[in-house]
DNA sequence: GATCCGTGGAG
DNA sequence: TCTCCAAGGAT
């Protein structure tokens, strides 16, 4: 059912045509995996850019392949450098999925991404939407992108007033993007949809003035471009609690590896102290003292704690409390052998594989005085 | 189909 | 400070 018959009832040549012609003159042509077929920088840069605005993958994309300059090197490396690469981008899946796609590419295709949208899709990370992107500007191929631009310039275009993530809604935008295909300038014309979703058809205040598709545009026409696209309908936000060891000893913090999946998958973490975090009558966090110590005990005698101010931070679903527990140490005791744990030197933490609120954590607390708090401890 | 998965910028 | 959401995909 996703790829279906083409509805030549949307047919409109001159969508494309005028799409084209505005890129050509007024699109983006400077971006670093611009003006190259190299599959791999493509690739590379759309599974970043997934999910992620241009501005906060330009460090990344650049960082990554110099680390990285061809699959090869990339399907060769150790997983936990690929993870300390993309330390800080966020949905942390993408970094696990873009190793393993790497590895695929060079057993089955030897090194060489294909062009077929449908086989890109296969690999591990790459969607429908990210295969076409893809496929239309490593070799050309006539094929359809769906994302946020997409979605936004659609909806105000051809005056959708329906979700976008509902999937009939999808669906119906899915037949259009296929229908609206060029027959020649794929590139031009997917690169155009993008560039007008992120320079002209802007979430707030769109640049209607300098917009080729304004003559067209049915929310522009209606005085609806606030209104489309229709928001998600939002739910309450739960919160949760966590508290944290920040145990120190020696210039060095422990860290723990945590589990593949779920939050910060595969990324090094502070230990959480097991339990529930309860809340007092002030909504404060209300710290079991016996688990802190049952927590810190395996890695050895405590010698001074500190309970931190609670840092909060806000992902897309919840709103996570974290109250770092800072406790130093005596003696060390040794690891258990799982290899779960590391002591990691505070001088390090700028470079380790951490989720980006536990990076800034740490950077704050010891980072900036590392020769201090390394002599301290 | 609904939910999960990060982070940073805009307003 | 708070809300919204961005070059989506996997489960």
């Amino acid at each position: 059912m996703q790829y279906q018959e083409i509805d030549t009832t949307l047919h409109d040549p001159s969508f494309a045509d005028a799409l084209i012609a505005w890129q050509k003159q007024h699109g983006r042509h400077t971006l670093p995996w611009q003006n190259t077929r190299d599959a791999y920088r493509i690739w590379l840069s759309e599974i970043m850019l997934q999910q992620t605005q241009v501005a906060a993958v330009l460090g990344y994309y650049a960082r990554f392949l110099e680390r990285f300059p061809t699959v090869h090197d990339l399907a060769s490396a150790p997983v936990e450098d690929v993870m300390a690469q993309w330390s800080g981008l966020g949905y942390y899946t993408r970094a696990r999925n873009l190793h393993k796609c790497a590895q695929r590419v060079v057993a089955e295709y030897g090194g060489v991404f294909p062009s077929d949208p449908a086989l890109l899709a296969e690999l591990p990370g790459i969607g429908r939407s990210t295969a076409a992107a893809i496929a239309a500007f490593s070799a050309g191929a006539r094929a359809a992108i769906m994302d946020g631009n997409v979605k936004r310039v659609f909806a105000r275009v051809f005056g959708i007033d329906t979700y976008p993530g509902e999937r009939r809604t999808e669906e119906a935008m899915w037949r259009r993007a296929e229908a609206l295909l060029p027959a020649e300038g794929i590139e031009a014309y997917t690169q155009g949809l993008m560039d007008m979703g992120a320079t002209l058809c802007t979430r707030s205040s769109p640049d209607c003035a300098r917009c080729p598709m304004q003559p067209r545009c049915v929310a522009h026409a209606t005085d609806r471009t606030k209104e489309l696209p229709v928001r998600k309908p939002k739910k309450a936000t739960p919160e949760k609690h966590a508290a944290m060891l920040l145990l120190v000893h020696d210039g060095q913090v422990l860290l723990e590896q945590r589990p593949a999946s779920g939050i910060w998958g595969g990324l090094l973490s502070l230990p959480e102290v097991a339990g529930h975090v309860a809340l007092d009558d002030d909504e404060q966090p209300d710290i079991d003292e016996d688990a802190v110590a049952r927590a810190v005990q395996p890695f050895g005698v405590p010698e001074s704690r500190e309970r931190l101010l609670p840092v909060t931070h806000g992902f897309t679903h919840y709103k996570l409390h974290i109250v770092p527990l800072l406790v130093t140490l005596a003696q060390r005791a040794p690891l258990a052998g799982d290899g779960r744990y590391v002591w990691l030197d505070i001088g390090e933490i700028g470079q380790a594989a951490l989720p980006a609120p536990i990076k800034k954590l740490l950077l704050e607390l010891l980072g900036n005085r590392a020769d201090a708090q390394a002599r301290m401890f």
